[in-house]
DNA sequence: ATTGAAACTTTGCGCGCGTCAATTTTCTAT
DNA sequence: ATAGAAAATTGACGCGCGCAAAGTTTCAAT
C-alpha cells in the first residue's frame, strides 16, 4: 500500500483517476460500473486500502445493507449454530448482519428490537422469546421492518414464519417409542412459547391415536436453565413415584439433558438395554444431545434448512421492497435419530 | 406520542423549546445538563418518540460509543455466558456493545476485525482464535484500536490481558486428583491456544513435583468441535490399550464431555464409585459439566470475574483516552468442583 | 444588589457520502 | 464511418448531526 492515509472517497477518486460519483457507484454495485473502469478502481484499491465511511454510507443510503439476527438465548449452541449459518448467507450476499441475544429477557428483546429500528436495516430475522415477549412491541416493529420470523411463531405478524413441525415430529417419535417399548408419558415444563404448547398437544393426539393414555408430567421453572430445570424437576419426580410409564419423552432436548444428568445421580439406568429401568428421548437434536450418557435419542430440527429458508425468503422480501405479500408459514420435518437412550 | 414523526434534531429541539446544540449534549450525556432543561427534553421525549440518527452521530462524533467484542465460537456456552455478561455491562455504561464470533476460522477473525475497524469502535474486547489467528492482522488492528485481550493472550500484543492461571488450576486439580487416587494423565488435542500448552506443561510440572510420571494422551482433530474429537479420540484410546492410569485430566471440559461420552458407549463405568474403571476431570466448569452423567469434575474459571475486569480495564483505558500505558496482565484463580466424575 | 461562573442560545461550518441534472465521452451496432 | 445508446464527468445540493465561537441568560454565592 502506498502513500499516506485517504481521507474520503474525493481524494480516493482523484487519485484513481476516476470521478466521485462512478467510484460511489462501484462500492454500490461493483458490476453497476463498466469492466475496464471497475478494472481501475480496484487497482487503485490495492493500491491505497481505502475504505468508504460506513456511517455516511448509511446515514444516505435508502437502504442499509444491515440485517439484524435476533435470538433468544444464544448460551443455547442451537441458536447459537442457527446463527452462524445466518451469519454466513448474509456476508455472502454482500450484506451486514448484527446478531443479537435477548438472554432470555423480555426487556432485552424490547430494547433490541428498539435499538435495531435505529440501525434501519434492511430486514430482520427474529426468533422470539415467545410467551415472554412483548407482543405488541414485537408487531409494532414487524410493520415498521421487514421481518422474518423462525423457530418461534406469533400468528400473524411478521411476513413469514420458518420452523419445524411438530405436528409431524411429535408422532414419529412417539411411534417409534411405542412400536420399541411401553408408550411414553410426556415431560415439560411451563411453555416458553408456542413449539412447547404444539408439542404437548401433539403428544396427546399422538398417543390417544395409538390407543393409549397421555401423562403429561410438567415441572416448574421460568429460566431459559432448560437443563437445570429437567434436571432439579427430574430428581423430585424420580425421587417420589417415579414416572408413570417407564418411558419419557421430553419437550425437548435440554430438558432431556438434566433429566438423564438426574437418573444418573439417582442411579437409575437410562437406556434400552436389558436392565435399564427408564427410556429418554428428546427433541431438536440439539449439539450437545450426542453426547450425553447414554446419547440422547430424539428428533432431529433441520437446522440447514431453517436457516436457509429463512435468510432465503428476507432475500425475496428485500428485493420486492419489503412488500407485503400473503404471509407464508414455512414447516420443516423432523427425522428420527436414534441413539442409546431410547 | 403526539403529532407526526419528528425528521430531524433541529425540529426536535424546536417542538421542546430548546436549541439544538443543547439538546445534541443532552444526547452525548444527558447529565451534562442542567436538570430543568434536562426535564423539559425528556418531557418532550415522552411526547414526541424521537431518536438521533446513529450513522449521523457516529459520523461526526471524534468517538464512537461503539465497543466491539470478538469471541472465537459462540456455539460454545462458555464464550456465550462471558459475551452476555460483557454486553450487560456495556449497556449499562451507555455503550452499544456489537458481538461477533470468529465461528473458529482464521479468515473470519481477519474480516471481523477488518470491518470493526470502519465501524471505529471506542475500545474493542478481544478472545482471539489463538493459534490460528492471523497474529501480524490482530497486532496492527490493536495497534489502531484500543482493545483488551481476554481468555486467550497473545504476548505483548494489546494494553492487557485477562485470563485465567493455568499455573494454579492445574496443580490444584493434579494434587486433588492424587490426593483421592491414583496420579492422572493428560488427555489433549493438539493446541488451539496458548492456554492449552501453558496447561500441559503445567501438569507436567505438577505431577512430577508429586513424584510421579507424566503421562500425556494426544488425540487428533482440528476443528472446534472438541466433544468430537474428545468422544472420537477418547474411542480409540479405551478401545487399545487404554490410559495408563486409571485416572483422566482433559485439557478442558469440552474435550472430557466427550471422553466420558465415549467411555460410557464402551461401558467402561466412570466415576470414584466402588466398581468405576475410570475417574475423569476436566478444567473450566463449562455451564454443561454438571449435566453429564457422571457430572464432571473440574476447575471453575472465574467467568464473572474475567468478564468484569475486562470491561473494567476496557472503561478505564477508553477513559485515559486509549492511552498506551503498561500492558497488564490479571489471572485468576480456578475453584476445583468436585462432582462424581472423579 | 452584585458578581462571576455555569449553562444556554445563535450562528455557522464541516463531516463523507448519496443522488440528481446536464453535459461529455466512450462503446456498440449498423 | 456514424448514429444512438450506455457510461462517465461535472457541479451542486442535501442528509443529520458534532462542534466551536461569541453573545446572552440563569443561577448560586457573597
Amino acid at each position: 500500500m502506498d502513500e499516506e492515509k485517504i481521507k474520503n472517497m474525493q481524494e480516493f477518486a482523484r487519485l484513481s483517476g476516476i470521478s466521485r460519483p462512478t467510484v460511489s457507484k462501484y462500492f454500490n454495485d461493483p458490476n453497476s460500473v463498466r469492466p475496464s473502469t471497475r478494472a481501475r478502481i480496484e487497482a487503485a484499491l490495492e493500491r491505497y486500502d481505502y475504505r468508504p465511511n460506513i456511517y455516511a454510507m448509511n446515514q444516505n443510503r435508502r437502504l442499509t445493507k444491515t440485517i439484524g439476527i435476533v435470538v433468544p438465548y444464544l448460551a443455547d449452541p442451537f441458536f447459537a449454530e442457527i446463527a452462524r449459518n445466518i451469519e454466513r448467507r448474509c456476508l455472502s450476499k454482500g450484506f451486514w448482519p448484527i446478531l443479537f441475544s435477548s438472554h432470555g429477557e423480555k426487556e432485552q428483546e424490547r430494547d433490541i428490537l428498539d435499538n435495531l429500528r435505529s440501525l434501519k436495516p434492511v430486514g430482520v430475522l427474529l426468533a422470539p422469546l415467545g410467551r415472554r415477549s412483548d407482543k405488541r412491541a414485537v408487531e409494532k416493529f414487524c410493520k415498521a421492518v421487514p421481518t422474518v420470523l423462525f423457530d418461534s411463531n406469533i400468528e400473524g405478524v411478521a411476513e413469514a414464519f420458518i420452523g419445524s413441525d411438530n405436528g409431524q415430529s411429535i408422532p414419529l417419535i412417539v411411534e417409534y417409542l411405542c412400536r420399541t417399548g411401553s408408550p411414553p408419558c410426556f415431560f415439560e415444563m411451563p411453555p416458553v412459547n408456542p413449539n412447547a404448547n404444539k408439542r404437548r398437544n401433539a403428544f396427546v393426539a399422538a398417543i390417544e391415536e395409538l390407543g393409549h393414555e397421555p401423562h403429561i408430567v410438567r415441572v416448574e421453572g421460568k429460566t431459559w436453565d432448560f437443563e437445570q430445570i429437567g434436571f432439579d424437576g427430574g430428581l423430585e419426580v424420580l425421587r417420589r413415584k417415579g414416572f408413570a410409564t417407564d418411558t419419557v419423552l421430553c419437550s425437548n432436548d435440554r430438558l432431556a439433558i438434566g433429566l438423564i444428568a438426574a437418573a444418573c445421580q439417582l442411579q437409575v439406568p437410562v437406556g434400552r438395554g436389558g436392565n435399564c429401568q427408564i427410556r429418554i428421548a428428546g427433541h431438536d437434536d440439539h449439539p450437545f444431545s450426542r453426547f450425553t450418557s447414554p446419547s440422547l435419542t430424539t428428533v432431529a430440527q433441520d437446522y440447514a434448512a431453517i436457516s436457509n429458508k429463512s435468510v432465503e425468503i428476507l432475500f425475496n422480501l428485500i428485493a420486492a421492497g419489503g412488500e407485503r405479500g400473503v404471509r407464508e408459514e414455512t414447516l420443516f420435518e423432523g427425522k428420527l435419530v436414534m441413539r442409546a437412550s431410547a
